[in-house]
DNA sequence: CGGGGATTTGACACATATCAAGAGCGGTGG
DNA sequence: CCACCGCTCTTGATATGTGTCAAATCCCCG
């Protein structure tokens, strides 16, 4: 616990010191250290002299709230995300989940306000970017701002993914898009593509796929009796036959079992 | 017509090189100069010596394919576009709208190819913005950066809450939203947010929407009997009720007249 | 003036929401 | 350790909003 160490950061706020700072060298150890932004920006440029501050949040927790001035990104270091707006009548939906390597904040920018509520969906960990040290960052570094920029772009176009999902597909092709969403991510960080845990409810895949929770048990009860999924204890998904599953999202309405054959 | 120019933009493709080339400070005259990014940059640093290559876009035609490789971004300057993503499948989906001062292409940074099909629905007319000199604006000029992310920040949120509607709203309130959309972004450039041309078919207005056209047909005419609108020729659109339209969004269950209300 | 896409409107089907009840599960406290 | 509580999840019966199919009209464009 460094925390009263001069540091070059001047936006840290009090919430962001609680955690212990360290250093770029530690990337090197990060489990997300090939997907993070913050980590590149040390390869790119040793700044062993920067500190970047971690936080914890705790399951239930939330890092930053709707409306809260905007003043850092933060990078997943461990642990689940999910961020959730709030429409103009009380109803909310979630906007995304988010696991180790994801940048969290970026709809703040535009306002200097966090545009969502984002909240721990276990105990989890984050980078502390703050927004200055970020723009210097991009300032100074071409490959910093480059990748920067990309995230930022990936982010937009996984939005649109969702977007078309939400608009064009039905209930089976959303939860199997949604699953196997959650398979090539775990996959890309080396974790198993083929088993993971559901840190979400049920209810907050049905609001993040535009589903109510029923709907989303049912479909999940459907792609277990076909034999594409098995759950273990509500929460513990093993995909059996990921290519059954995916040709759900190419099919060309003859040649697959329509949703009737799936709840025969 | 001053294509031969030497110019300081190194990726300006042939097709791009098509339309006259112009000067930062007729930004000054551009309607969307306000909004425009480029034009903020002109003033931020003056680049007189730029220039920055124009290009007319006519109705039907594409400005980029998905697959494309991206080498610019571009500035709306006259006109609309749409957006549109292709599923693997062979559905499309209208992912967004765009008129004066928006920026096209934003999605294409990520795996520098574009994401999206991007087609006029009116002959219009972008500025090109390569992408090398983005960055290299980006470097130079604190400002341009600061900006250049508020816009991409912008396009993340204005996603989110298109996400939102598709996940959570039903039809009328979808409509409602779309329709008070337009309206505000009318209004933002001083054109008339009460009466406007939509340049997008009903099938468009639906896809961008998660709706059938038959769909989007029908709440227009049950808004159209309320009251909130009145339809001329099916495009010309003006805003009776903006009040009565935008309580629809904050309908709190017993308040508001429900779809069915609408529909007696 | 003709033709074809866009729009409207109606009847009906169906996927999903809604309402409801019960089971499973984990945590907590006696 | 067990009993209880609350939350999550499952499952069934029914309601309903929207999709689908179809036909007629409109209107823009050549």
């Amino acid at each position: 616990m460094q925390a009263t160490t001069t540091s070059p950061l001047q936006v840290v706020s009090d919430r962001d010191i609680q955690g212990a700072v360290h250093r770029a060298d530690q990337c090197a150890l990060c489990p997300s250290r090939t997907l993070c932004w913050s980590a590149d920006c040390a390869t790119a440029q040793p700044f062993s002299a920067q500190r970047l501050a971690k936080r914890r949040v705790r399951r239930g927790e939330s890092l930053f709230h709707m409306g809260d001035a905007f003043h850092s990104l933060y990078t997943v270091r461990s642990g689940t995300f999910k961020t959730t707006t709030l429409l103009e009548d009380g109803r909310d939906q979630v906007t995304g989940f988010h696991i180790s390597g994801e940048i969290l904040g970026l709809d703040g920018i535009s306002v200097q306000a966090y545009q969502t509520d984002c909240v721990a969906l276990e105990d989890s960990e984050v980078c502390v970017l703050p927004y200055d040290y970020v723009l210097g960052m991009a300032s100074r570094e071409a490959g910093a701002l480059r990748d920067f920029l990309r995230m930022m772009s990936q982010e937009i176009a996984r939005e649109q993914c969702v977007m078309a999902s939400l608009g064009t597909m039905q209930a089976d092709e959303r939860v199997a898009m949604f699953l196997l969403g959650l398979s090539s991510k775990h996959a890309e960080r080396g974790l198993s593509p083929r088993s993971f845990i559901l840190r979400m409810t049920r209810e907050e895949i049905g609001s993040y796929l535009g589903l109510k929770l029923e709907t989303v048990s049912r479909v999940l009860a459907r792609f277990q009796v076909a034999g594409y999924i098995q759950i273990t204890n509500s929460r513990q998904i093993e995909l059996k036959d990921p290519v059954r599953l995916r040709a759900l999202l190419t099919k060309d309405a003859q040649t697959q079992p329509s949703s009737r054959a799936l709840s025969a």
